[in-house]
DNA sequence: GGTGAAACATTAGACTC
DNA sequence: GAGTCTAATGTTTCACC
C-alpha cells in the first residue's frame, strides 16, 4: 500500500464520516480518484467498516472491565469465542499468549451486572475468570500512527 | 435517553456512515427529525465521533499487545497517560484496579518494534512493564448491545 | 419535537486519457 | 489509475405544526 492510500486510511480512521470532497482536498486527488481508492480499500478489507464512537457512560454502560479466561478443562476443545459470542456485553475477544487463553473486554451497567455477566461467561464457556476493573479511560480508539514508509517485503525483480 | 435515540446510536455504532435517509427509514421518523437527533447526540457527547475500522495486518501493524504498567517509584506523581500520549503505537490507555496502574493496548509492526516500544514506554513514564502478546482476534469493536429499557434513575414527580 | 420541501453538496457510474 | 461529466442521492436549513 502506498503513500496516498495510507493517508486516506489515516484520515478516515480519525474521521469516519469525512466526505470524499474533503479527502480529495487533503490528498490532492480528484474526488472520483479518492472515491475509487476508498472503495478499493473497503473491498480489499483494509477498511473493515465504519463505527460511531459512543460514550458508554451516556448509554448506561459505565463500567468497563477486562476479563481473562482459562478453560476449567484444558484438554477440552477450545471454542470459547464462539460460545461467548451471544453475550453482547463482550465488546472484544483476544486470544493471548500467557497463563490465560483469552482476554475479553466487557461493558456493563453496574457491579451487579458484571457479577451476573461473569457467571454467564463461566457457564457458557466452561472457563474460570480473572477480572480487572477499569477505573477511568484516559484515551481510547486513537487512530493508528502510520509510519511514512513501510517496506515489509522487497519485490524480487 | 429514550427508545429512538437508543436505536439511532445502535445503528450508527454498527455502521458509522449510514445515511440520514436510511436512519429515517429504520426509525420511522422523517429525515430532518433524525438529522436533528443525531446532531443533538453529537453535541451532548453521546456520539463522540466516527472512525473507520482498519485491518491492522493490512497497514503493517500486525502485532497487538496489552502492556500493563506500574510506576517504578510509587510515590511519584502519576502522569503516565500524559507522558505516553506521544507514542502513536498506543491505541488506548485504561486506568485499572489491581496490582498494576494502567493497561495499554498497543499495535506494532514486529517483535523488534514491540521491544523498542517497551523501552520507550519505560523511559517516558518511569514505569515497569508486563506484556501480553495477542495471538489472534476472534472479534473486536462489537457494537454495544443496548437493553430495550434502562431506567438509571426514576424522575421524582 | 415533529414535518415537508427547496437549495445545496456529495456520491456513484459511465466514459476518456 | 486518474480525470471529467452527469444523474441520482444525500444533507442541511427553514418556515410551519
Amino acid at each position: 500500500m502506498e503513500e496516498i492510500d495510507r493517508r486516506i486510511v489515516t484520515l478516515l480512521a480519525d474521521d469516519g464520516r469525512m466526505s470524499f470532497t474533503d479527502l480529495a482536498r487533503e490528498t490532492g486527488l480528484s474526488v472520483s480518484a479518492v472515491h475509487q481508492r476508498v472503495r478499493r480499500l473497503e473491498k480489499r478489507g483494509v477498511i473493515r467498516g465504519y463505527a460511531a464512537l459512543i460514550d458508554h457512560d451516556a448509554i448506561g454502560l459505565p463500567l468497563t472491565a477486562f476479563v481473562s479466561i482459562k478453560p476449567t478443562d484444558p484438554s477440552a476443545p477450545d471454542d470459547a469465542p464462539d460460545r461467548l459470542a451471544h453475550l453482547t456485553e463482550i465488546e472484544a475477544c483476544y486470544s493471548v499468549a500467557g497463563d490465560e487463553s483469552y482476554i475479553l473486554k466487557v461493558r456493563v451497567a453496574s457491579p451487579a451486572a458484571l457479577e451476573d455477566l461473569l457467571q454467564r461467561i463461566r457457564a457458557s464457556a466452561a472457563v474460570s475468570t480473572r477480572t480487572t476493573v477499569v477505573l477511568s479511560i484516559p484515551y481510547e480508539h486513537r487512530p493508528p500512527g502510520l509510519a511514512p514508509e513501510e517496506k515489509p517485503e522487497a519485490e524480487p525483480a
